[in-house]
Order: structure tokens, then C-alpha cells, then sequence
DNA sequence: ATGGGTGCAAAGGTTTTGCACTCCG
DNA sequence: CGGAGTGCAAAACCTTTGCACCCAT
């Protein structure tokens, strides 16, 4: 999804709950949209920010980030090092679901997009009874790099 | 798994790495074994272990529970309310894994055993090059309850 | 103009750490 | 016995909150 559209979902989303567009709110969805593929905490947001000389209060990117997740707009996601990530929500319906693997050895965290899980989805949804609106899919093990490595020891 | 033999196992795996079977460490997986099902925070296992009159200082429960996590006894998680969890691990590799189904609404949290993964996961790794040793499998959405509050309105 | 949004600083909650003392191997 | 493990309190972190001021609608 093109950025300027993503914009306009944004207004769309915050008009239709009588929320405000303002500068805060569009600068932080901006950042977003420039770093795809990686998992930016609130201190990176802020981090960000200020390399772009914009001076945001870091409660309100708290505040906005949070905002953004409740609109469906940023997916919020944690990796075990004690913060919150955020990356774009993957929008449209059909597209590919994408999953995280995690390092256990050097922490990177790498994207793996598959939809094979839709299946497991309409099976846990008939079994359990929930209605199930969002997942999460989180892998651990030891990336190509870090195996070689401990290989070679 | 019964009782006995996880403690069995915690001796093993404390032994292969030089460390020491204190009463601390085998009180805290009591706890643990004794709450199958649930997802305990560290402030859970503090306050269970003064139920049980037993005076283990709140630092030692996080250690202990990092601790059996790294001897791969315990599985850390989180379900967005800011602290981390833990339970029992799947040891069994051939036992089925579970996964979990978090209500958005109430904030319930079951499980949902299941092996459907396994596929996945080789595929995964496959074309990923990854080696995986783990994984986690988050479901949300509305429990049945909640689904039926929310019809009845 | 008016109520939601923001910035700042303070507070809150979870987890980690430093250090003296304890106790397992 | 010696060093890993523990308890306590303090510190470190991430996140939330209260309140006066600002600005989209």
C-alpha cells in the first residue's frame, strides 16, 4: 500500500471516531512508513524524530503509537527485550501474513511471509469457539550467520 | 510429565551446568507444577510462595524463573499487560504444542493444543535457512462469553 | 470557541543490580 | 571451605498520568 493511501486511511480512521489529524499523529505514521521490515520501539520513534528536527514529546509518541494500533493501523509486537515494537499492520485481508523469527543467539529479528496459518486459524476458530481476529506467529532458532559461526568452533 | 520427574529433570539440567539444587530453585517449579494451565507472573509465583509460608525474596522468584527458563523447563510469555509469564515447557517434542487464545475483550486466556505447526515450521525453516528451535503462537480475538455479551445488545 | 491533543515532569510498575551474608557441593 | 546463590534495598527502565497550554474542527 502506497504511503499517500496510507495517509488517507489514517484521516479516514480518525474521522470516523471524531479524533483529530494532527502534525504529531501523521509525522509518527510517516516514520513508520519509512523504516518497512523493521520493529521500531517508542525510543526509536522519538530517536527518529529528532534526526528529523521534529520535537515531539515522547508521552505523545507513547500516546500516538497506541492510538495508531487501536485503529488498526500499526501492529504492536514485543521480542523479549523489554520495550514494545511497531511495524505497519498488513492491511489488506489477502495479503500474505507475515511472521517474525528471532535469533536466540545475536537477537535479529528477520520477516517471513506465508499463509499457511489460515488454515490452522479456521481450525482453532471451529474448535475453541473464539472468534478470532488477529495472530501472532513468533519463531526462535539460529539464523544462517550464527550458525556458521558456531559451527566453526 | 509427573512431578517427580520434572524435578528429576531440574536436578539433570542444573548439574550439567554447575549449578546448584537450592531449596529456592525447587520451591519455585513446585509452584509452577502446581498451577498447570495458568500463566503465573513472577508477582504470582511471589505471592503463592507466601501462601505457602515459604520466604523466598521477590529478586530470587525472577531470577529463578530466567533461570529454568534458559534450562529450557519453563516458557517465558506475554500477553500485553506489561509482565512477563511462565509456565511449564512442552518438553516432549512429540507431545502435541499449545498455543493461545487471548479474548481482546475480557482478556481471558485459554489454550488450544494442536500440531498443525510441525508443517509449517519445516517450511519455515526450509526456506529460511533459520534453525528452529521454538516457537509461539498468539491467537486474539472474543471468547465465546464475550461474543454472546456482545449479540445480546 | 471548545474540547481533544500535546508537552513536561512526576509517578507507577516491572525487572535488574550491588553488596553483604548464607549455604550447597 | 569456597564460591555460587540469596535477600534486601536501591536503581534502572519502560510506560502512564496530571495538568496547564495549544490548536484542529
Amino acid at each position: 500500500m502506497p504511503d499517500t493511501e496510507m495517509l488517507e486511511l489514517l484521516k479516514q480512521r480518525l474521522q470516523r471516531k471524531q479524533y483529530k489529524l494532527t502534525m504529531q499523529r501523521r509525522t509518527v505514521l510517516e516514520i513508520l512508513l519509512e523504516h518497512p521490515g523493521e520493529h521500531l520501539s517508542a525510543e526509536d520513534v522519538y530517536g527518529a524524530l529528532r534526526d528529523k528536527s521534529s520535537d515531539i514529546g515522547l508521552a505523545t509518541v507513547y500516546r500516538t503509537l497506541e492510538l495508531l494500533v487501536q485503529l488498526g493501523i500499526l501492529q504492536r509486537m514485543e521480542f523479549g527485550d523489554g520495550c514494545n515494537r511497531y511495524e505497519i499492520a498488513d492491511i489488506e485481508k489477502n495479503e500474505h501474513q507475515h511472521h517474525h523469527l528471532i535469533c536466540i543467539k545475536c537477537g535479529k529479528v528477520t520477516e517471513f511471509f506465508d499463509d499457511l496459518l489460515d488454515e490452522l486459524e479456521a481450525d482453532v476458530a471451529a474448535k475453541s469457539g473464539f472468534k478470532i481476529t488477529d495472530h501472532q506467529v513468533k519463531f526462535y532458532g539460529y539464523c544462517k550467520e550464527c550458525q556458521d559461526e558456531l559451527e566453526n568452533k
